[in-house]
DNA sequence: AGTCCGTTTTAGTCCTTACG
DNA sequence: CGTAAGGACTAAAACGGACT
């Protein structure tokens, strides 16, 4: 079988239908602007903007190719008949663009899929190749009994049918639950027969795919220390260059109190975070005897807090008290909270001092 | 094998700004 | 002055290693 190209044909285009159902979106703001999104490796971005010659890409916070309004069809209407996950949204906004809609609503896509209703369809096969390239995670692993390597690749979907296929089609690897979806495994000899088999196809994972068969190259050899390297360098490739976000897990009882706060302050949860951050590191005698107000609780609730320099270095003091970073983080919203409760007293005692004003210096900076 | 949780990656939305 | 590019922000999903 001839491998994949960037062209307009029936080969490829099913493959870009499958990969934008895996790794794409539409988002309509409320301007009523559409964008159609799709994510994934800056080249392979590049290539498919260059080829459709519509669209732009953005780097951060993930590379994406954005096409947005009347350039949408120029890419939709070569695809919208291999496109099967969002085949509804596609036919809505296409609609929407022709009509110039008012309002447009993106509804979620079916929960349920019969891709066994497509198996008579001979372009179901780049299909799934497409949704594989997309969704597809790969890592190179050591087992910590037997301590040998080997690679893993992994493939997590909503839709039962579609794993079925992907583990029939290529016969290899198993199928896990994984929470409420289903997760398609294949690791060691299996992951490298996979991969044998997709390698004209794969346009996405081209880094990957050469990772992969170094390593296949230096297993076969014996050359362990070559694996490590490798082991390491896939895991900087993957590292993003600016990582300014840090997602912090609360409990439910901190999670409500810093989300009332932010609000009743009108600043973000975000800020809020910052502001504890900041409080803290001057206030670190009252600091140290602080505990963690969720404690051995479960985390299931994330806040994401903007990290610049500065705050990267008082959190690193306040985490050398601290196991973890987030558990500083937790006990210095902790803090914080405590004291605007006292602060709040205080103030309510005291008329010379006018919340408002005390509002408008937080929201400009706050107590650092 | 399965769970937990700190951390990383990906996805989705909003907002400012540049530009015609 | 409206539009869209692109960055900022938020949220969700998933990873990975520890532990059992």
């Amino acid at each position: 079988m001839p491998g994949l190209e960037f062209k307009k044909d029936p080969v490829f285009l099913p493959y870009i239908a499958g990969y934008f159902d895996a790794r794409g979106s539409f988002i309509v703001d409320k301007q009523n602007n559409i964008t159609m999104n799709f994510y994934g490796n800056v080249d392979f971005l590049e290539e498919l903007n260059s080829l459709f010659k519509v669209g732009s890409i953005t780097l951060t916070p993930s590379s994406a190719w954005k096409i947005m309004n009347r350039d949408i069809p120029k890419v939709l209407d070569n695809i919208n008949q291999y496109i099967i996950i969002k085949k509804d949204q596609a036919m809505e906004i296409i609609e929407a663009l022709k009509n110039k809609d008012q309002y447009i609503s993106i509804n979620e896509p079916p929960e349920d899929i019969d891709f066994f209703d497509y198996a008579e369809e001979e372009w179901l096969y780049f299909y799934i190749v497409g949704y594989f390239d997309g969704l597809s995670r790969w890592s190179l692993k050591k087992h910590p009994k037997s301590n040998e390597y080997y690679l893993q690749i992994s493939l997590i979907s909503r839709y039962s049918d579609l794993v079925i296929l992907l583990y029939e089609l290529f016969n290899v690897g198993y199928i896990l639950p994984y929470n409420d979806k289903f997760k398609f495994m294949a690791v060691s000899q299996d992951s490298l027969d996979l991969i044998k088999k997709l390698e004209p196809f794969l346009l996405n994972k081209k880094l990957e795919l050469e990772m992969a068969l170094k390593f296949k190259k230096f297993l076969d050899s014996g050359k362990y220390k070559e694996i490590e390297k490798l082991t390491g360098e896939l895991k900087s490739s993957k590292k993003q260059d600016s990582n300014t976000t840090m997602i912090l897990n609360l409990c439910e009882k901190l999670f409500k109190k810093v989300t009332s706060k932010s609000k009743s302050f009108e600043i973000s949860k975000s800020r809020f975070c910052q502001e504890a951050i900041h409080y803290s590191y001057a206030n670190l005698d009252s600091f140290k005897i602080t505990e963690d107000l969720c404690g051995e609780e479960k985390k299931n609730f994330q806040v994401a807090i903007n990290i610049d320099e500065y705050l990267e270095e008082k959190i690193k003091v306040l985490s050398s008290f601290d196991e973890y970073k987030s558990s500083a983080i937790r006990r210095a919203l902790t803090l914080y909270l405590k004291d605007l409760e006292i602060e709040k007293e205080d103030n309510e005692l005291n008329e010379d001092i006018d919340p408002l004003d005390l509002l408008e210096e937080l929201k400009k900076g706050g107590p650092y």
